[in-house]
DNA sequence: CTGTTAGCGCCTTCAG
DNA sequence: CTGAAGGCGCTAACAG
């Protein structure tokens, strides 16, 4: 259609349609559209007959603030990130906002590299998902990079843990853990085992200690090597089941603190020649997609992670932008699947 | 430690250091740095001590280019996809480039929008992943919009079929097929069906006709009521199945045109009674993650999904722009699982 | 090597 | 309601 050349600019519309440049941009991208209706028209039509679009950084410029929200996660191709991240966009796009992703891949210094990539950009809002840390040396140098572009109008929503000083959006954790050990216990589990990923990370934490009081709760009890710490992943759900089970030989049911560890975890199983939802119970939380395509189908904790995603853009945007942060505590519930068939007691 | 105000502009680092602005940014930011080290250097530690960040926004518009890399996906939350974004902001990351990333949900006429929001921001590349279909209306507004990006200096990468103006990276999706068909045949299948997302895509159709052509090769044929299309997706592949199936009871061996579809059809085959691996073969193409998590463990056609992403990133930056657009081709492999085990034949 | 001067594309007072 | 002028933060010639 047309050779190399430039983008049309908005002058160029302008002196196409016979008009001022300010009085074009009052036509397109004005708010206050304080412009006779004909010459509006006018003005539209030979942008769109040009192809006139309008470019967004000289907008952010002249503005001083863009149209952009960014997202950190751990891993976009991991589907709990990827379903929080679908969640993020559709959020985004109602709002006319662009999303722009970066991944940290489990290593905080790149997510603190990220930041600082992201301030750059100037966006509206920066997201960080991804579990919260205790101890970890680089939290103060990201709480404080954190805090400087909050502190020039940014807003920071973390899908995480709170206390913090930023809006939060925070899954009942530790609740839905809680909740889980009774349904195992009422199913008929007595000897229970926990495969977990770092407990280093808060996410892994609440689930554990919620789960053992829910077994508390239910007059159970956890034995000392039964929870076995592994990595946050399939292939550490594998392992960790493995240990757990090289330990404990005589548990009827397992906790895995993600489905992903789960879902490894079910494999590790069968690789000893034993049936998960036979021998042995197994639950996991999240409830990824995979969680009811995997065989045994498995009981999880329901997490609404596109859900959390749309609700933490929903809190950046949000016009009342110098209120107090605000913590969205976002519930969880219980589905019961294959993997954890109600079993016999032995001695009731 | 500050209270609200604005980012720290380079003009602030300039009058600290002393220099003029020029100088800054020739210091901090500068492609060819011909500043004397000692300036160089007190530049730099007053721009840390200060905080300064370059704002993107405004370097692209001085420079009359962006550091920045759109892509547009389906569905983030499909592991098609989701792998396909981690290769791109794996690519992006090397290259110091940020990701603007959008889902089109299957809808050409969002695709439309999104490739209009994003030459808006003027990034350097729009990488757009996604079969092409056939006899689209939208094709033309689209292909006119990405015609118009690269007539002013964007770069096109299309993750999808050629021929093409554009580069594309190619699947060799019909020799995939072809050669799965070779092993199913290999391993004793003797009546075949499809399970298929919709025809109107090419990458259906390739994997279709690839397959078929396997077939013949083998000296079997498929059956005319043995292909069923249904929608691409996990919901698809199992009531596709089902359709499948009663049809065509009789069916030994099943070729789903992706793993999602794969998956959905085992569990359709599970709902009637079948166990999938041993009443029935079944494969499926993608290799996503979870080939391999399910029960029984799914035969596929590799795709080197991340990498794909990877290349097309290369491609996009690659500094030869004016060069003729270019097809990457890549190449697939067939992994056996314990879905497809060898059978006996019925008439051998 | 450094500073001065123009822009980049757009928005936004401020006069008329 | 419209146009002229200045400015957003930064880079890129151009002189010294």
């Amino acid at each position: 259609m047309s050779a190399k050349g430039q983008p049309v600019t908005l002058g160029e519309v302008a002196k196409a349609a016979g008009v001022s440049i300010a009085t074009a941009s009052r036509a397109i991208n004005g708010s206050t559209r304080r412009v006779s209706e004909d010459i509006r028209k006018r003005v539209q039509e030979t942008a769109d007959r040009l192809g006139y679009l309008p470019n967004l950084s000289a907008q952010a410029v002249a503005k001083g603030a863009s149209s952009t929200v960014a997202v950190v996660v751990s891993d976009i191709a991991d589907p709990f990130f990827s379903a929080i991240a679908a969640g993020v966009m559709r959020g985004a796009n109602e709002a006319g906002l662009v999303v722009t992703l970066a991944a940290a891949d489990h290593t905080p210094q790149n997510e603190l590299d990220i930041v600082r990539t992201f301030r750059s950009q100037r966006p509206r809002a920066i997201i960080l998902s991804g579990s919260r840390s205790v101890a970890d040396p680089n939290q103060a140098l990201l709480d404080e990079q954190l805090e400087a572009f909050a502190s020039t109008g940014g807003k920071v929503v973390l899908i995480s843990q709170s206390p913090s000083p930023f809006d939060v959006v925070e899954l009942a954790n530790r609740e839905g853990a809680r909740e889980l050990a009774r349904v195992l216990v009422e199913r008929g589990g007595q000897r229970f085992g926990i495969v977990t990923g770092p407990q280093r990370l808060m996410t892994n934490r609440d689930r554990v200690a919620g789960f053992r009081e829910g077994l508390e709760e239910s007059g159970t009890s956890l034995e000392t090597d039964a929870v076995v710490e592994a990595e946050f992943s399939r292939d550490g759900g594998y392992t960790g089941l493995r240990t757990l089970l090289s330990r404990v030989p005589e548990v009827d049911t397992i906790f895995a603190t993600s489905d992903v560890m789960a879902i490894g975890a079910m494999t590790a199983l069968r690789d000893l020649g034993k049936t998960p939802g036979k021998d042995i119970s197994i639950a996991g939380f999240d409830d990824i997609d995979t969680a009811r395509d995997v065989t045994p189908t498995l009981t999880t904790v329901v997490a609404p992670l596109a859900d959390m995603g749309y609700r933490a853009v929903k809190l950046a945007i949000d016009p009342d932008a110098a209120r107090d942060p605000q913590v969205l505590k976002v519930n969880t519930s219980v589905i019961v699947r294959e993997s954890t068939p109600v079993r016999e007691r032995a001695s009731a």
